[in-house]
Order: structure tokens, then C-alpha cells, then sequence
DNA sequence: GCGAATCGCTTGCGTTTGCAAGCAGTTTGC
DNA sequence: GCAAACTGCTTGCAAACGCAAGCGATTCGC
């Protein structure tokens, strides 16, 4: 009926979909966060003076860029980013983290932590564990593995 | 700085994300339809008499049950789907697959299963993909495997 | 250098979605 | 057998998002 690729690619989609769903939900009730907005906080951090700019951010998060300005916007009054731009070229506006953004994503990413334990429960071997990884790796690809 | 369990989520939802990003385009080019429908009109071909009631569609796809409704509208006026009432409780409204609509899936099947070969290219041995698929159906968990 | 093409960002508008309220049908408790 | 609780579905409203248009800034072609 269907082969082997076309199963793991459903199961992919669902299996990330069924995460996603619960940790929404988690990040919304304990931290007042979405899952996309804590997905910037996390690809600012990891990069380069803890700042992207708005295209570059909207290409990782696969999100158009109006969508990364209504983003940033109610995230800079709280304080999490700030908007900085470019010396040398003036199109440029970056989002930075500030601290407080730094320190929210540290508070965040504990309970990202503790779902991800959830999900790959005790009864995975440490071995499956790393070959799972290296699995994952290949399908994203090397530029795409930048979070990890 | 970041444990494994972490690092394999993050991969996941990465890894689940580039690919839906990639099959909304083709599907919206080719096929003139989201990725949530076909995920829709999937759920309901591989169910006993091709339907099911709105509630259990928006648990399976982890979207409200007005979302349902607010899909199915459309879908219903391209003749994709029907409107069927429960004989015993007049409250169930069913959601079932047509001909043409079973049509349209299989073709749009046609496209992910492509996709999906891209994704799991030939660098991959039979033996992996087969661990790979055991390692999702554990992840899925038993009730969550309805589509593969 | 200078006009044209390009790039990064923002804004207007339409679409999609979730939440809460409301409605009709069903089950439960007594 | 009836009222209360519950269930499934729909609708009003607001938030999130993409697309296209528009604006400044930069680069390209000559």
C-alpha cells in the first residue's frame, strides 16, 4: 500500500506534531510563550553576538519576514530582544536577545528538556539514542542543524 | 550545554518542519491544496467507511474542533468531502471521503510519497530505514499510528 | 557617477486558527 | 420521567500568518 519512505515521512510529521502540541501548550501555560517565539529566542542565542537579522531569521524558522516583525515587535516591550541596526548597511535590522530574553529561553529550555526526556523515555538505550541523532542529522542536512 | 534528549527533539521538530515547508509549497502549486487538508482527507481514507466525526479528526490532527468545521466547508462545495449524520445520535456529524475526493488523495500521495524518497535518499540501507521506522512508531506511540 | 535593479523591512488586506459562548441532542442521577 | 450535566457542533471575536505593495538603502551595469 504505501512504502517504507512514505511511513516515515507520516510518522516524522506526527511524531513531531504530537511534541510540538504538548509542549505548546506547557510553554503557553507556565512560561506565556508560543513554541515559535521560544524557536527565536533559541536561534538568537546560538548564533553569532546573539543576533540574527529579520530575513535570516524568517529562512530558519520558515515564516515570512512580516511575520518575524509582528514578532519581534510585542517581544522587544517585554524586554526579550532589542532592535539594532546595521553600521554599515542601514537595511539591517537585528534582533538581539537582551539578558532578560537569555534568561527567559534558559527558563524555557528547561521544560523543552524535560518533555524531550519524556518523549525518549527510559526504555531507549543509550546506543539508539546516538544513532537516532545521527539519523536526524542526515535528514536535516549540515546547514539546516544549526540548534543542535 | 545541551543533553541529547534535547538535541534529538530539536532535530525532530526541525527535521519534521523543513519538510512540511517543502510539501506546502508543491502541494499549494500542484495540487491547489494545504497540507492539513491532505492530512485530512489521509486520516478519513484509512478509517472504517471513509469517515469520521469532527471531534475525533481534531483530537487525530491536534487542532479545535471549529477548525474542522471551518475546513471541511470548502472541501464539501469541491466535492472532496460529504456531510453524513449519525442514524443513533443525531449530534455526531460525520465527515466522509468521496470518490473524487479519495481521487484527489491519491494523487496528492503521489507527491509526498516523492518527497519523501527525496528525503530518505539513497544514501540510506534498507536495514536503517527499517530501524528508523521502529524508532518513530516508539515515539508515536501506539493509538498515534493510525496513518502509517 | 547615475539610473535601474535588487535587497531588507514594514504595512494593508485576506485567510486560517483557537477560545469562549451558545445551541441542540444525549446521558446521568435521583 | 425529569432536571442537570455532558457532548458534539457551530459561530463571534481576536490573534497569528502569508502575500503583495510600498518605502528607504545598497549594489550593479554602463
Amino acid at each position: 500500500m504505501t512504502d517504507q519512505h512514505t511511513t516515515n515521512a507520516l510518522r516524522l510529521l506526527q511524531a513531531a506534531d504530537d511534541f510540538r502540541a504538548g509542549l505548546a501548550g506547557e510553554f503557553a501555560a507556565v512560561h506565556g510563550i508560543s513554541v515559535n517565539e521560544f524557536m527565536m529566542m533559541l536561534h538568537l542565542e546560538r548564533s553569532a553576538a546573539n543576533r540574527l537579522s529579520r530575513v535570516d531569521l524568517a529562512k530558519r524558522m520558515h515564516v515570512s519576514a512580516s511575520t518575524i516583525t509582528r514578532m519581534a515587535a510585542p517581544m522587544e516591550k517585554l524586554g526579550l530582544v532589542d532592535r539594532e541596526v546595521d553600521g554599515r548597511d542601514a537595511r539591517l535590522v537585528y534582533v538581539v536577545a537582551t539578558d532578560a530574553g537569555r534568561k527567559k529561553l534558559t527558563e524555557t529550555l528547561a521544560t523543552f528538556s524535560k518533555r524531550a526526556g519524556y518523549l525518549f523515555n527510559d526504555r531507549w538505550e543509550d546506543e539508539e539514542i546516538v544513532q537516532f541523532a545521527a539519523m536526524l542529522r542526515r535528514l536535516i542536512g549540515g546547514t539546516g542543524d544549526i540548534l543542535a
